[in-house]
DNA sequence: CTCAATGCAAAGTATTTGCAACCGA
DNA sequence: TCGGTTGCAAATACTTTGCATTGAG
């Protein structure tokens, strides 16, 4: 069992804690982006496709609240990569990202691929929160 | 003199060179940005309120068309670190960013302070475009 | 003069918010 | 029942586009 699947079996317990309620819509989400344990990163507009094509309703705004809910319980990841939307990432361990240029498809990078050796001292009163190391990709010819 | 002074010295022979006319707007853009070789990192809203300030009119559309169009000419470097808009630094060496949470301001990290030992080969049919490393902060306390 | 460039406003895209209706505990 | 949730539509924020006017060469 990984860590993202117990998250899954732990979701019920973990919306409770957090006093949010175990609703139709979140289930149906947390369902979808947790169940399967695969690590997968969506946007708002990829999960409400993927919520019609399963034939649930579900609105653009729940969709949001929710994943900004998940985000803050520390079952999701926001990441930075682009400017034509916000992406969510299940996958929670420290690690990197490829992006896609041509198709906006995002991939993981486990931490250790990539070997940062020295981190210069954040500036004056502040800390670091995270290190996103993004490699931008560009189909050959 | 250093490369980017010389961006601004070379700037009517470069627009000319890529069919750009020197226009009143584009040269007062090109000025504010390149003129002191200091490294700025802009956005368009920033722009405008410069601009403003210095008693120019000047449209959020041209920005938007300028600062596009010099980022093909290779005098301005497009960086993606949040969401909130999208950022055009005059720095075009390989360098990374400290990018703080709280006001959204971006600082350079010359690229030799960050040490990027391996980097994982590309996937298959693709070719790495360029390595962003963002090392996001907060405020301490 | 001519045609690229500009400015404005309108359209487009992504995300957030306000509020009445709804429903899980 | 009751207050947290949802869905919708409207609001907001950023960016792009269409088009008549302007102005650089």
């Amino acid at each position: 069992m990984n860590s993202i699947a117990s998250s899954w079996e732990r979701m019920p317990e973990m919306l409770h804690k957090a006093g949010l309620r175990l609703t139709r819509q979140r289930m149906f989400l947390a369902k979808l982006l947790l169940e399967d344990g695969k690590n997968r990163h969506v946007t708002a507009s990829t999960l409400v496709k993927e919520a019609r094509r399963s034939g649930k309703k579900i609105s653009l705004a729940t969709i949001y609240n929710t994943l900004h809910q998940f985000v803050e319980l520390g079952l999701l990841r926001q990441v930075v990569v682009d400017n034509r939307s916000v992406y969510f990432d299940t996958n929670l361990s420290d690690h990197h990202h490829f992006f896609h240029e041509e198709d906006g498809r995002l991939q993981d990078i486990p931490r250790d691929a990539i070997g940062i050796g020295r981190i210069p001292a954040p500036p004056e009163d502040t800390e670091i929160l995270r290190v996103d190391v993004v490699i931008h990709l560009r189909d050959k010819c």
